[in-house]
DNA sequence: CAGATTGTTGACTATTCGGTAAAAATGCAG
DNA sequence: CTGCATTTTTACCGAATAGTCAACAATCTG
């Protein structure tokens, strides 16, 4: 007993296979609870189910709900600001936009569970990620934005404003995803055509380059 | 006793005074709580105290939570699509979108509870508006996209798909109301500048007619 | 294999929350 | 003012749900 329960103080031992495993089980099965019904709309229960798990085992390896949610939380952030940290400040201007547009598109079609679980987030004003979006993500806006300012001065880009730019992109790509229901209540089965996928990068591209191009 | 009750089976007699005033506070509070916390992550017990009234005379008036949801939902779905509606097929094409996109911002500015009242029923499945969605949304859309359409094998407006373009007018419109506590992350106070609302507009328009005028 | 550790579960608790019943208070028509 | 209808409140109930506990099972280590 004592060595191993020695250790684990301050949590910072490294996991068994099994609860790496299971972890990760709960992460997966949590992220698909959490994006369709929101933290609380979601149950323990419906996440033990999901994860093919009793309710205790599940707790025994995340002591509350709140962790649960955490643990989501922190699994998905970074790759989902990826696509920004990637644009380059040295190449082109249209060229990285379009590179970014369509990462973050495809990125919301493979994981539509992780865009929506953050709209959640976010609409239920942000309560477990308010700090990190005031200083994390607003030093990697802040940058970004001061590189599009100047492409803009430099005449590579229309006179566009960077964060409303950003705010555009964001909206448009997590669109399809957040907004899927309403999305196929009008398209109808249209949106499992293969293609479908291709033709709206097109028609987002078409539209937002255009409207940054210099003329 | 026998009058008043006989009339009012069907639910169809006209309400007294205070049954008007009170549902409206009702409408009102359940508006704004249900648009920050969900369907489920909203309480019957918040409700009432936004509208200063005890959860039992609430229910007094809505029997169930479900009609509650469902009253702010009437009361808020014909405006919302209002601006689409007004959408004129005989005007500038550029000019009659220009408009739509100014009348959907200003309404998100307006009114942002409804905003994100929307984005969280479609977030969680529109369970309770998936047949509105597939039916009167839909409708209005198709005839709005044939509109767009014509407009654009008349030569009047760049080749665009008209769906997609809807699509991103939405997304766009209502991100700064759905988003809003991001958007205030990364831009601080801002965002509560006067002439900042003005601003976006501006930027947003610039953005998305440059992309569909004919060049 | 034996002892210790880790993992799993059924049964339970406390609390929150949607909803009800019935009495008390208020409003109102004649 | 009187009597009836409407409105409001007090005191509840039952179901759902987050979280606990103690006993049991599997696994690992020497």
């Amino acid at each position: 007993m004592a060595l191993a329960e020695k250790q684990r103080r301050e949590g910072s031992e490294k996991p068994t296979r099994i609860q790496e495993i299971n972890r990760s089980i709960i992460l997966d099965a949590a992220l698909d609870v959490f994006s369709i019904y929101g933290f609380r709309g979601s149950t323990i229960d419906q996440i033990a189910e999901k994860a093919s798990m009793s309710k205790p085992n599940l707790l025994y390896y995340f002591k509350r709900k709140d962790d649960i949610y955490a643990g989501v939380l922190e699994a998905t952030l970074d790759e989902w600001l990826e696509p920004l940290r990637g644009m380059n400040p040295d190449g082109d201007p249209v060229e990285e936009l379009r590179r970014y547009i369509t990462r973050k598109l495809e990125m919301s079609a493979r994981k539509p569970a992780a865009s929506r679980f953050f709209a959640n987030e976010i609409l239920h004003g942000a309560p477990h990620i308010h700090d990190f979006l005031k200083t994390e993500l607003k030093q990697l806006v802040d940058a970004k934005s001061t590189m599009v300012r100047r492409w803009v001065s430099e005449g590579r880009l229309a006179p566009v404003d960077p964060y409303h730019l950003f705010f555009l992109i964001w909206a448009t790509t997590q669109h399809y995803a957040d907004f899927d229901v309403q999305i196929r209540a009008v398209l109808g089965d249209e949106v499992d055509r293969p293609g479908f996928y291709e033709q709206t990068t097109q028609a987002l591209l078409s539209i937002l380059l255009n409207g940054v191009k210099v003329r």
